[in-house]
DNA sequence: AATGAATGAGTTTTCATTCAT
DNA sequence: TATGAATGAAAACTCATTCAT
């Protein structure tokens, strides 16, 4: 007879979720190198061995919350998937830019938190790895947008594809600095219209 | 008990840029996290006990690493001090780039290597200080360009130095997570020369 | 990485105890300064790791220690309850010098060994309060006897609470400098004596 | 040339003495497990290798202090050499209750601070000694009394001497423990009173 | 499946002692 | 004689991982 119930017995897939929430909570107030499996284990209201019945070590527990957060950039890309092209990234770019500044979400959790592991655990190509499927996506819509003509034929969409991104990353770092002197005053959101006003079909390249 | 002596003696100043270039090796190596003591004193070729004669505590030393790597970006930011502000801005582009895609010297140790430690280890603030430190001297040279007519008058400094730095910031990141594709094609240059074609003065701003 | 498991799973509060226990034979072998966790796990016969899993620093285990043998002079200072108070406090004085003489079970254990961690570490005050709660309890006998008139009326329970302890703290430095001339001929026995006879009442206060 | 002169070329008991005071400050105001030889070369104002000139460890220097004890007791036991035993007696029990109930001077530096180095390292030999030859001293000077008719001569020289001892003893422990309360409100004295009048000639032994 | 007590290697930091200068 | 840079063993404490229950 147990004394105190701590966790029912639940579905593994629930489990699993619930532990990667669970990570994905104490990296945003920990970061990356004081998520230890004791803070996680708390966060998921488990115990610390239930941990080790649903993911083989903590580096798994990591990966599984970096995917987690992949997930959520594809949300955030797949935002809106009818408008046309130009108007969709400028939505992603508007999206993310809010979400920086606010510090909230998972987007506000920078992905590069978790290269804070160092450069030898591994963490970082799974983070690059991250990155190019998400830009793979992004870089479709361009090419989609070119197909449709709503963006300059002209365009080489793997040029605009990390320009978008150039911009995604700064606010990353300036977020995960707390710089709010770049978040606050638009100077991301100038760039960014710099980048896409060039690939707007028709007339002058400058609105 | 000491028994044996390792080191010969020497002077406490040059001592000292030993262990922080140890450091600045460990963490290029490693990263924050798993910059020990112990790998920073191998690689210092030092005892443990040495470190903490010229250090109190392991997070001066990486603190001290900071400096270093600001100093650095100084030497970079004065590079042809005489040349007029849009030229020095774009040599000072054009050798980040080539330290980043090397990945070469202290440049290519990026400073948010330094935020690996976690948000409470309190060494982000001193990161983003770091970056602001770097950030007033590049708006100096702007200012100096508008004043001397080199650069456009219109020109918001503020906005111009964050568009610079915003690519300086990425290629930073990239060079971190090892995305040649980023690097290697021209991509950071392509913005660069957007944000700083902005700023060249006379005739059209847009070519 | 656990390799080897030690010692078999025990009732926490078992554990507990067992570790106090510890803590008291180590502080008695060695004293304070030199009774460092890792002799401490060795004499509980568990790792260093298991202690911290019983308490959250060294000095918490110090203190727990000390808590015990505030508990085992409780014990001595309750013994015969239902004795008159002066027959009592002989009672006390009497077992405490055979403890101190025998230097025997926790009373050998000089409660200010507590005090030898050095005046910054905070554990003196916990000494000083351990001791005026035991001063307290043996004042309320003092006063009880009063009361029920078995100890003189015109006797401040203060001053003779006072030269009751004085005779047992002047055993314990004794018995901790192991100075055998004074606990084994009686001297602190005498002292006690004209300590306890000006209680006495009736009659001229004892010859 | 030497950049700065922190010692000059001294006397070697000179030196000595100026170390011994150094380790008495330190101990003082941080117990012995404290007085590291960085602190008492910084308090001597000599470097830590000039300590190992004079004293072959650190340990030494210690027992060097305790000495510097044992003579500062024998000049409080040396006061008023001319009168009559009981006034010495009472004398010296008044002085040192003063200097404990202060705080101040040598005295108030507990003697059984040197046990704090723990049972094995062999201070508190060298302390039960140190008390040892003070005693001689006193009880020397009771004989003297007895002999000359100043004391009863049906005393126990012994018996007063380590009755006189224990208030000493008490009194240094209140000290060290910052029992205000027990050094403050005239306990020790009253004991003392009583042991002393036990050894008072003529009439009766006091009331 | 779930637990959490137990582990021990590894972390940062301290400090008595030595010895080349 | 005097120095203080250098040492390394040992201290307190952390934490990912295991496994008997």
């Amino acid at each position: 007879m147990p004394r105190q119930v701590r966790a029912r017995r639940l579905p593994p897939e629930v489990r699993r979720e619930q532990i990667v929430a669970a990570v994905l909570k104490v990296v945003a107030e920990h970061g990356v190198p004081e998520a230890t499996v004791a803070r996680i284990a708390q966060a998921a209201n488990v115990s610390e061995g239930t941990l080790y019945v649903y993911f083989p070590s903590r580096r798994e527990m990591l990966l599984a919350a970096l995917e987690a957060i992949l997930n959520e950039m594809y949300a955030l890309i797949d935002i809106e998937p009818e408008a046309d092209a130009l108007t969709r990234l400028r939505k992603i770019g508007k999206i993310h830019a809010q979400e920086m500044a606010a510090e909230r979400g998972l987007m506000a959790l920078p992905w590069f938190e978790f290269i804070a592991a160092g450069p030898q655990v591994g963490l970082r190509e799974a983070v690059a790895e991250t990155h190019r499927s998400a830009y793979r996506r992004l870089r479709g819509i361009i090419e989609d947008g070119i197909a449709k003509g709503t963006i300059r034929s002209d365009v080489d969409p793997d040029r605009l594809a990390w320009g978008f991104y150039t911009v995604l990353w700064a606010e990353n770092i300036a977020c995960m600095m707390g710089m709010k002197e770049y978040l606050g005053d638009g100077h991301a959101d100038h760039i960014m219209d710099l980048i896409l006003s060039e690939a707007a079909p028709r007339k002058r390249p400058e609105a």
